[in-house]
DNA sequence: TTAAGTTAGTGAACGGCGTTCACCGTAAAC
DNA sequence: GTTTACGGTGAACGCCGTTCACTAACTTAA
């Protein structure tokens, strides 16, 4: 039988804890509001820039790698928040983790602008990769489906459905664990890209900058924008308690 | 009485006319993929980088300036797709704007990035002025209020409103003339505000390739959000129209 | 018409960027 | 113990935004 490789060499191990570094070294550049480049993290690790072309193929790949290794910081907090809650208050769950990440965002502009609003189109296909392995996406289209399995609110059936977005749903290429979600259900899915679409326009809009400074302080588009999407996953009973949960999470960080 | 100089000298003509050929030429490089550099737009005039700080204090306000530019002219097809309909038919114009803003994006996307997707929060003032000047922001604000001055569709009371909106809507910084816009029936920017979330989402969604290209290719994800709003402004029994006329162009365009 | 003053342009230079390349120790592999 | 591969260096190239001293041309006023 083949066995798993424990021990990487002393090389290996060297080489991992670079590409950590390397991480960590764009992170602060990019937390101190300073430009990720290859010098300026090259020399904090005490390294000349054409070094690191020994572990990043060119500048965007070293980009990319910063940008998924953020995303999957951020996750942990998104998580975190949402463990605040009972473990079977799904969509207070679902709630306390899209406002984590609002307000993630618009605490860190630079960081949201490398993982959400980077281009992918023009990107190889290592980028696309990138785009299913999204961990954020995965840690809400958990959410949005425990919060199903528990509700079992109605679903939009696909007949009813275009035939793209059919297509899309039966072998999907956003990051979604769907292989074990039977067919007649993937309704969900549709239901989760709205509900990222509304949550993605309205951080985005805020963290650009191009709303209403007002508005975006007291984040009550956000809020608005639950208020509308909450009746499609059947919590419109339950809208109250939760846009009083986000509004107190909004207000206290 | 103080007579309007309408001769300007020959000196204020031609920097007039310069003035629009850094533009051009801007516009040019971005159109063909590359990207808007001082010497690159400088060489295409004719003339070396530094002659362009005689028009322009630095990079950044250079972009400032093409980005305004282009926002007037791809708000001048937006217009142009809404004259495609009936004067009165103030419901099918917004779509055909909308749709319109849609592939305008889709298809330049570098310019759509520049316009709105740049930070404005740690710009200075001057990018502050122009969010209120946005051109585009203009139009689909003054189609959305004629549709509702001929509809008069309820709108939200302000008293019913967070505060932090009300402000906002007594005294907007965002792209609206609402000085005759009686303070009672100020929910109509309200509305606004949302439509516009909704819209950005889908279309930065989209032209950041954040979704499933079928979804993206067939504009679903778009014509769904415009079944959302739909209600919001009256228009549920219209919809059917309207969807189908945003449908047409999507495919045609 | 001439003199003074303003303006728009130049070339050289600075520091910083991504990237390439020849080169060299040192650690691993045989 | 020899060979090989890896990880690092310094120098260089061609970009970039930006500054500065300087000049030629145009405008303005005497």
């Amino acid at each position: 039988m083949t066995q798993v490789q424990t021990t990487a060499s002393r090389r290996e191990q060297q080489r991992e804890a670079n590409f950590e570094e390397i991480v960590r070294a764009s992170r602060e550049l990019l937390a101190e509001g300073a430009e990720i480049s290859l010098r300026a993290v090259a020399s904090r690790m005490g390294m000349t820039a054409p070094a690191l072309y020994r572990y990043v193929a060119n500048y965007q790949e070293l980009v990319d790698l910063v940008a998924f290794e953020i995303d999957k910081a951020a996750t942990a907090a998104f998580a975190a928040a949402a463990d605040a809650l009972p473990e079977d208050d799904y969509a207070g769950r679902l709630v306390a983790s899209a406002t984590e990440f609002r307000m993630w965002a618009l605490s860190n502009p630079r960081e949201f602008g490398l993982v959400f609003a980077n281009p992918i189109a023009e990107a190889q296909c290592v980028r696309r990769e990138l785009l299913t392995q999204n961990a954020s996406g995965h840690l809400m289209t958990g959410q949005m489906r425990a919060l199903w399995e528990h509700t079992r609110h109605p679903l939009p059936q696909l007949a009813d459905l275009p035939e793209s977005v059919r297509e899309a749903l039966l072998d999907p290429l956003i990051p979604a664990e769907v292989d074990d979600l039977a067919v007649e259900d993937r309704g969900l899915v549709w239901l989760f890209m709205q509900g990222w679409t509304m949550l993605y326009g309205v951080v985005a809009l805020e963290v650009f900058g191009h709303m209403d400074p007002r508005i975006i302080e007291s984040g009550e588009m956000f809020v608005e924008a639950f208020r509308s999407f909450a009746p499609k996953v059947g919590l419109e009973d339950d809208a109250g308690r939760l846009l009083a949960l986000a509004r107190d999470r909004i207000r206290q960080g």
